[in-house]
DNA sequence: CTGAAAGCGCTAACAT
DNA sequence: ATGTTAGCGCTTTCAG
């Protein structure tokens, strides 16, 4: 029978209902060290009877932890991000933790901002998603935090963080041999934002492939739809084999697939194409598209996971249960953009193993 | 220059290196009355020096607001709530309030055990998208909330708060008038989640649009790809004519792409679809889909302000620049896939002016 | 094992 | 106009 409808009941009156004092509820609560089994009992009793739950606000300001976790992402509307941000947000509600997200539309003054206004709030630990670094004071701020941070996206190496990333390389160059192996004519990397440390890393590994095949790299980089048309329109070819398209990531793909439909040219007749980054409808395009899949779901439970690891008294799930790796590789799923013969079944492939996976119907 | 390395400054410092009372820097930085603008020069000043920023969680347990915003949706990664959550967080921003993001699933219990978490961590406002509220302690508990409550995509009616919602019923009418102009054989309405209230709305405006047509009803109610793939066989037709499929949201939209696309019949030489909600990639498909696009960066943008006017303590930009509209009206964007001749130009209408736009390539 | 008491940093009476 | 004081609800010494 809970006792008063409207008040919320506070720990003194959990202590008065169990005849103990303050503090042995206190302890009783946080660990149950030091407390008798006797006043355990009727503790629980009165938690239970009153349907207390402390308040987050005053553990906080005492300098316990807050239970909020903060997550700094570009865009909440980018898939990539938002599949992230859900990931993390499951980790933190099992937890009974609270997630605030930030978007920081890739400006450093909106991290610093907002990773300040974070600290204002006493957040337990961060996780920065592909925040380039490039302020000083941003970097100062963060290095010298007293909060743990995770990155996801791009090491954090300027700060001294651990970092959840996918190997970029290995796709890249994954993705651009299967593309060599379909002799075509030339095969040209095509990317937005060159100066992403994921977008480096895929060209590298787009060259590195390249070199390999003796073949000479072709390196585009586009801002707009506009942009892809122009670009199509140069590499509008006289012969009979298709140009191979590496697109870095999503929006690559999307800005050339839009493009392709304003040019009305075939994929993959004229264009070939292989994208990073998987994507909704991706394989309900005409022809699908083939793309090198990242484990956004994992990256982002194990940025969650890792985070919880670090911070003091969120003891991990198993103690010790093992680190997390930091390296997540990606899958190639063909689906015939890519100019493989469209079958219904998709190949799979992942980055590490190079094994050859075949999915359901 | 400031003081102290590595420590944070408190108001206390701030007061001592102004010559003043704690009261009075509290009162000089919330307001700013009855303080002498000789020691509020001073003041400030010290807050410069120092670098002074109040800490919110002790402000937030001695009574005043926490900044923190609360937003419950269904799942960040559908896109209709993640833009949604991206606009209500650029203007908790604005206001350098915090939004804490909570994925419902669509389960009550949920929803429920959430919102209590909110609530210990002090949160001002919440803004709670598509929840269905059935649970009759869900609704016991919002409706008693002492903090404000904003909804999205569905009345709050049983808890008595405002809600921004799409004019779903015109929007549904017009998309079925506009097959309807094209002479389908028949027009098939086709749901996910019949059990929404959006769903029924929707329902509603396809009905009403039917029956002024003179033209049965027909309605489909899918939970999958495959279930989408049986609809289609049962759908396809021996005449001339193809069939007019009315997509209730972006779910079902994506469902029936990807079952034409397996089927491979021809749209909409056999199938002409019109889908509510818009969705990247909509465009790019063959034929481009046609929508009803509803103003989802509006539906969040206008709950995140309607809500601050409600929040004590936060008045509004211009205090009473008016009231927030709680209807929007969606879009028809027409593009091709349904049956129009596809043109490079993009056809759009207003449901309530019912003007006719055209967009530039 | 337990309870009394001292704050955490701030705000809001209540004096002055 | 300004300073003093009493908490907000909790954790944590520190004596019993």
């Amino acid at each position: 029978m809970a006792r008063d409808p409207s008040r919320v009941p506070k720990l003194a009156d959990v202590a008065r209902a169990a005849k103990v004092g303050n503090a042995t509820v206190s302890r009783a609560l946080s660990g149950g060290k030091n407390v008798s089994s006797d006043a355990m009992k009727r503790i629980l009793d009165a938690v239970l009877d009153l349907g207390y739950q402390p308040n987050r606000v005053a553990q906080s300001l005492k300098g316990a932890s807050s239970g909020i976790v903060g997550m700094i992402v570009p865009s909440l509307s980018d898939m990539f991000f938002s599949k992230c941000a859900e990931a993390v947000e499951s980790v933190t509600r099992e937890r009974d933790a609270l997630l605030v997200l930030v978007a920081s539309h890739d400006q450093d003054t909106n991290v610093l901002s907002s990773f300040q206004r974070l600290l204002l709030h006493h957040i337990d630990g961060l996780i920065l998603v592909r925040s380039e670094l490039k302020n000083g004071a941003l970097i100062e701020g963060l290095r010298h935090s007293r909060v743990p941070i995770v990155g996801i996206d791009r090491p954090l190496s300027e700060i001294g963080c651990p970092s959840l990333v996918c190997e970029n390389f290995e796709g890249a160059r994954m993705a651009t041999e299967h593309l060599l192996a379909h002799n075509y004519k030339r095969i040209v990397s095509v990317q937005v934002k060159p100066e992403l440390y994921t977008m480096k890393e895929r060209l590298r590994g787009y060259r590195s492939a390249m070199a390999n095949g003796g073949k000479r790299p072709i390196e585009e980089i586009i801002g707009s739809r506009e942009d892809a048309v122009r670009m199509l329109k140069r590499h509008l070819v006289e012969g009979k084999l298709p140009v191979g398209l590496f697109a870095s990531n999503n929006l690559t793909a999307r800005y050339i697939c839009e493009a392709t439909h304003v040019l009305q040219v075939s994929i993959p007749r004229e264009f070939a194409i292989l994208s990073f980054d998987d994507f909704d409808l991706a394989d309900t395009l005409t022809p699908p598209m083939s793309v090198v899949q990242q484990p956004v779901e994992n990256l982002g439970r194990s940025a969650a996971e890792l985070l919880f690891q670090q911070m003091p008294g969120w003891m991990s799930r198993q103690a010790g249960e093992g680190a997390v790796p930091l390296q997540l590789s990606p899958q190639l799923v063909i689906r015939g953009s890519c100019g493989c013969h469209p079958q219904r079944r998709t190949r799979t492939m992942r980055a590490s193993s190079f094994s050859l996976v075949t999915t359901g119907d």
